[in-house]
DNA sequence: CAGAATCCCTCTGGATACTG
DNA sequence: CAGTATCCAGAGGGATTCTG
């Protein structure tokens, strides 16, 4: 059965671009981190710039954007005094918790050794 | 003794700048299909591009030489007939496979209810 | 076969200034 | 406080051509 492409060499585990483009925006440079923040509580705007140090005010803005289109964080209006926004996460956010864990993890335990064969590899290449 | 911030108001688990180029390296667009295909079995470079149909040579070579030189594929020069070169996974990339595996299922698992959240999305404030 | 080199263009993201 | 609006530089990625 299936004798389509004999030994199937090309695998069987192809994503579509849709996928692609999902991953892609849920796993860019701020995304994580993003909704780590989020993973552990609510937060508001400011609150999570200054958790997440180095990101502009642009660029908070777009990724929160991305990630409430996605329906991975919720935008909850407070009144409170001047203004109020709050950002939670979502339940379907909430599926991805783990994983995000697991690849702040990774990063984490994993460093050194990259860093290691960045050297090797930079010394052998780049300056060959 | 961490008084530094009363109530912790920030969090503990922040990455570095480090941790996010890293992050970043490995799970931009392309490299993690390439990854999960290099988990399967080592493979050839017109192999790969063939499993990933709407990549370009450029942006695999590219892809490649990151990947080999965070030290997560190995390079192989096989002495074939005209030339032969075989990528396979490292010992490095290894530890990041179920990582993938999760994150594949993940997006095919996730990506129906992701649509609909951007349907609701685009419907109350793309077109308002 | 497995790239390197080039051109070119889009898109991201930073800096800055302004508003409800 | 929580954004929106611009401007602008640089990286990413596609298409094409050339090579060991």
């Amino acid at each position: 059965m299936d004798e389509t492409t004999p030994g199937d060499p090309a695998g069987h585990a192809r994503l579509g671009p849709q996928h692609r483009e999902l991953l892609g925006q849920v796993l860019d440079k701020w995304s994580l981190e993003v909704l780590d923040r989020l993973c552990e509580r609510p937060r508001r705007f400011n609150e999570l710039r200054k958790t997440v140090p180095e990101i502009t005010q642009k660029s908070l803005t777009t990724t929160l954007r991305r990630l409430e289109r996605n329906g991975m964080v919720e935008r909850v209006i407070v009144s409170t005094r001047p203004l109020g926004v709050e950002y939670r996460i979502a339940p379907l956010g909430k599926t991805l918790q783990d994983l995000i864990d697991a690849l702040l993890e990774w990063s984490a335990d994993n460093l050194p050794a990259v860093q290691q064969a960045r050297q090797r590899f930079d010394a052998e290449f780049g300056a060959d």
